[in-house]
DNA sequence: TCTGGGGTCCTAGGACCC
DNA sequence: TCTGGGGTCCTAGGACCC
């Protein structure tokens, strides 16, 4: 989906259309007062009641940048207050991420209809498998790209860029051709031409760590990396990592598209508006603690799970990273077992610093209507 | 007044088991 | 005088993705 999160807000408030906003950040003074005010008809919302990017005080990052928004410079997972600069008057909207889930619903309810076999790759982008879709062999894929991209259109106001290449890799890279709007086919015999040129970066699987070492080997796009021998890369990059690197720049993936799958975790994690200490600010911390306890004890249940592995994460304020968990042999997703077996986490870790994020995970699950036998007696040795 | 939140997968060492 | 070879599970950290 095209710039997603700020394409959905724009339906609600159209008169920013052109503008640039972006999406990120905690409350803002038009949700509330503002949204009541102006209840059913939020599109007279005017101008001037809009938060400014440059008045923003907190912390957080830009999750989405409208187009016009780009032009200024104003990216995603930029920093809120270090880049206001780049464009104070920018509007800024807070996140509303139910509010994203509704119509993420209804785009990928609009792609099923046309194409069953897709595969979830959050709320704003899919897989899918043309293969045997109705029409979807036709013009190469492109009048069934042509149908999905209209079909979503017109069911949500919303749109999309789509790649039709003949793996995920080429597709997820196509699909970055031509956006917004865009559609893109890319085929076996394009790998030179369309491929090869770009940035290493391009590649799904190569982030900031890999690119930057790959630079330093002088590797900058993924001609240049298609160029190495296998087994170089494998000795620089490890057996696993670098034979798929080398996969990947010959446009070689396998990889299935995936249409059901189980989550592994649930966590919920906040930054704190200010950094916290473990004995000076203990009640505040202590019942921040139990609120996440409790919200993914709320989310375990609303899914159907329990798990078993409980554990913490917390962020220093010089934003070094731990995690402590510990497996029990009681599945749970009981709020005040997830807030006991967590508590017990935490007093694991050195807490003399400052705290900038405290977070609780459950993983290990299983789905609760598996667990009725949990086993609880004693059992035998038979042998 | 830099730097969110919710995930997955991989690696590596150690405990433990047969 | 010498100490195997599998295998699984748990834990911690880190890269990466949307």
């Amino acid at each position: 989906m095209d710039a997603f999160y700020a394409s959905v807000e724009l339906l609600r408030y159209p008169q920013l259309a052109g503008l640039p906003v972006v999406i990120g950040g905690g409350r803002s003074t038009q949700d509330e007062a503002l949204a009541r005010q102006y209840a059913g008809r939020l599109h007279a919302v005017p101008l001037a009641a809009f938060d400014r990017l440059g008045g923003y005080v907190g912390r957080g990052v830009i999750t989405t940048a409208t187009y016009p928004a780009r032009a200024f410079g104003l990216g995603s997972a930029m920093g809120l207050m270090k880049n206001a600069h780049r464009c104070p008057e920018a509007i800024r909207l807070p996140v509303d991420f139910a509010e994203y889930r509704r119509f993420s619903r209804r785009f990928k309810e609009v792609i099923r209809a046309h194409a069953p076999v897709m595969e979830d790759r959050g709320v704003d982008e899919v897989y899918i498998d043309f293969t045997d879709a109705p029409g979807g062999q036709d013009e190469g894929g492109l009048a069934l790209a042509r149908t999905i991209q209209q079909g979503i259109f017109e069911a949500t106001g919303l749109t999309c860029s789509i790649g039709v290449a003949p793996n995920k890799l080429l597709a997820k890279m196509a699909s970055e051709f031509n956006k917004p709007r865009g559609i893109s086919i890319v085929q076996p015999g394009d790998l030179q031409a369309l491929i090869w040129p770009l940035a290493c970066r391009k590649v799904g699987g190569v982030g900031p760590k890999a690119d930057a070492k790959l630079k330093g080997h002088g590797i900058h796009t993924i001609g240049e990396l298609a160029a190495r021998e296998r087994a170089w890369l494998q000795a620089h990059f490890g057996r696993a990592y670098g034979a798929w690197l080398h996969d990947a720049a010959w446009g070689r993936d396998e990889r299935p598209v995936v249409t059901e799958s189980e989550p592994v975790s649930m966590s919920r994690e906040t930054t704190f508006e200010r950094d916290l200490h473990a004995v000076h600010d203990r009640a505040e911390l202590s019942r921040i603690f139990t609120a996440l306890c409790q919200q993914v004890a709320a989310d375990l249940a609303a899914k159907g799970y329990a798990g078993k592995t409980i554990g913490i994460k917390l962020r220093y304020d010089d934003f070094r990273i731990v995690t402590r968990d510990h497996t029990t042999a009681q599945y749970t997703q009981d709020a005040a077992t997830i807030r006991r077996l967590a508590g017990l986490c935490l007093k694991r870790v050195p807490l003399s610093q400052r705290l900038r994020l405290l977070g609780v995970r459950v993983g290990a699950l299983v789905r609760e209507h598996e667990l009725a036998a949990q086993p609880q007696g004693v059992t035998a040795e038979l042998f």
